[in-house]
DNA sequence: GTCAATTAGTTGCAGATGAAACCAATGTCA
DNA sequence: TGACATTGGTTTCATCTGCAACTAATTGAC
């Protein structure tokens, strides 16, 4: 990292603007950080990836669901969420089973393989959690998560959200 | 959103796994977010994405830098900056002048073209997060932003990062 | 009851992305 | 000096992603 600076465009406004304290940024960054731990760790030692993750955590946390419930609580595009779930179905972590009282949907449900297989990450995914936060006293984080929510549900509205779309 | 819950799974444990409580899950949507936003604001207005979007932002604040600069200022992998730098050259903002002290780099800087183009779009992202961050009280932005840089700093470390990548 | 509008879910397609291969230039070490 | 490793940067290729179009089923208006 050698900036060799020669003209610094910036800096004449009363703020300039630091990439490298742009809220937008960093939050990218972080998630983005985020999602390559976790999926460097039940990837190279279940093949999953975070879509599917995503899915066996909604499921192991409500039960049985729709692609389109499993869509809204995960944040996920309907289209990654197809996906995602046939991939499951075909390596038999869930099951699909026509709902009977409205045939356009589908009732996605863990399969005892799943059920084990959810039972060996989430362990591992709340440890990862507590190594990461580690250190953080308790009321920061209190702090911390109070704006995260907010910044999160502004963010859902500030650039008028279609509502859906994930990465 | 009708859960429609049969089995829960989890909370066998002491700590069920709650994934929209779950930190990279978290992250990874303000993140998405985040990007969303931003990009379509200046992608609407100025024909500029997010990886060119960060290039322009670097090469404003520091002046001259080289691709390998730039992917590591702004936590971007030296293909996106490849073709990031590429798709600005070709549109007239950047500029490429080799470097004659080493010839296997080149240096980048922002046209006049360029820098107009900075100045049109730095206001906008800082009003931009002072919109996102409005009502926030100044004590609570800083423990925010100090836990951040915590979360940031351990997330490169903590699954084995090789340093660069970015959505 | 019929036809238009809506919804759940899948698929085709075009663009974005990163790993790996690659090229040219520089550094290193004998 | 001469081999070999390393580095900056580009390109190829396989994969992932989301939009748009599509099918099938349901709802609503009349």
């Amino acid at each position: 990292m050698k900036p060799m600076s020669t003209k610094p465009a910036a800096a004449e406004s009363d703020q300039a603007l630091r990439l490298e304290q742009f809220l937008p940024y960093r939050l990218n960054v972080v998630g983005f950080l985020a999602s390559r731990a976790l999926g460097r760790i039940y990837g190279a030692r279940f093949g999953i990836d975070i879509p599917q993750w995503r899915v066996i955590a909604q499921l192991g946390e409500f039960g049985r669901l729709t692609s389109r419930d499993i869509g809204e609580l995960a944040q996920m595009h309907k289209t990654k969420v197809s996906r995602a779930v046939g991939e499951l179905s075909t390596r038999g972590f869930v099951s699909r089973a026509a709902n009977r009282a409205d045939r356009r949907e589908t009732f996605i449900a863990l399969t005892p393989a799943g059920t084990r297989l959810y039972a060996q990450i989430a362990p591992l995914a709340l440890a990862f959690q507590q190594r990461w936060i580690a250190g953080i006293s308790g009321e920061e984080m209190r702090v911390f998560e109070r704006v995260l929510s907010v910044l999160t549900e502004r963010g859902r509205h500030l650039a008028g959200g279609s509502g859906d779309g994930q990465s």
